[in-house]
DNA sequence: CCACGCTGCTTGCAATTGCAAACAGACTGG
DNA sequence: CCAGTCTGTTTGCAATTGCAAGCAGCGTGG
């Protein structure tokens, strides 16, 4: 039984690699496996150990348990995880501040869903205590507040989605265009 | 090779069983694994996969957190639990958008303290026993580009700064043409 | 044009996981 | 004394992981 579903898991690290957008060489090397192998993992051919998937979440830059949550590995009993009840009970920053950091995840949330409304149940396993992007208990100002210039989110959006990651080292010349395809 | 020594990881499985009381055959049945292959793992001859481990941890009634980080396959981080925490293990945005997230709350905390004492307000919340404490690691990966351009950053700053506090009313829009006193 | 570098994918193969079956010791009791 | 039942352990094997090598396609430029 090859069980080739073995869960959003590969589909999840290939988004992330393209998010990231870097090869799938460059992060094998990262992760220190082997091209082939990631390659495998990521069409859900194979089902990496612990170990492998700790690498990749390390070459990814991302949480090891994001990745073990992804694959089932965890169970997403974590409330504390949601960014947005972070913040909001950050004692550390001002009002000001909350407000700004709330409006930019929310901002980066909407980037990431384009309209497509299948939104996968899998993730959905979280559910997030927001969701409406306004109106909510926390606010010692009105609302009628305006949130973030939209410049400085247009900014914060462009950069987000032009910008190369990791220079791919010194090895020929290499014109990153910003060009996606 | 061939001798994995895996480390803590097998002790701390018997400890955790011994300690509940319960034979290896018991565990074994609980977490749905062989018995010999338990006893593996358990004097360190076996590598468990993320699986065996999840299914182990959930017949020892443990969190399978505790069981990862133990194997040395989850960077023990979690005591933190705030705000940097949550935005690391957040699935929903990008690798991009999370360093830009993390770059700014950084950022805040910085301004916050315009030369005070630094003192971290961590809230301890480790409900899982970690008797290895291992490394600890603070601030972002340096060994990446430049976080976020500082003409953002100011932006963003002079914005919170400059935003009218608790009475901004009827503003309508706000232009942080805030560059001059 | 073909070499070169890059992208990802497919193929054999060593090493490993994980299990079923059988093994050794201790304790109970007929 | 031997049957029965625990304890944890060892042995052989199917299935899988994970990798080195090689394949095919794409874009650049000598």
């Amino acid at each position: 039984m090859a069980l080739p579903k073995v869960g959003s898991i590969g589909e999840y690290i290939r988004e992330q690699r393209t998010q990231a957008k870097i090869s799938l060489r460059q992060l094998a090397a990262a992760a220190g496996v082997s091209n082939p192998y990631l390659s495998q993992i990521e069409r859900g051919l194979r089902k990496p150990s612990a170990e492998i998937l700790n690498q990749i979440a390390k070459g990814l830059h991302i949480s090891a348990q994001a990745l073990y949550v992804q694959a089932g590995l965890i169970e997403d009993r974590e409330p504390d995880s949601d960014v947005l009840t972070a913040i909001r009970a950050d004692t550390l920053i001002t009002e000001r501040q909350r407000q700004v950091l709330i409006d930019i995840y929310e901002s980066f949330r909407k980037e990431n869903r384009p309209g497509a409304p299948d939104e996968d149940a899998r993730t959905a396993k979280n559910a997030h205590p927001t969701p409406e992007p306004h109106g909510n208990d926390a606010g010692s100002s009105p609302d009628d507040e305006a949130p973030l210039p939209e410049e400085l989110l247009t900014a914060l959006k462009s950069f987000t989605e032009t910008s190369a990651p990791p220079a791919p080292a010194a090895n020929g010349h290499v014109t990153p265009e910003t060009k996606e395809g």
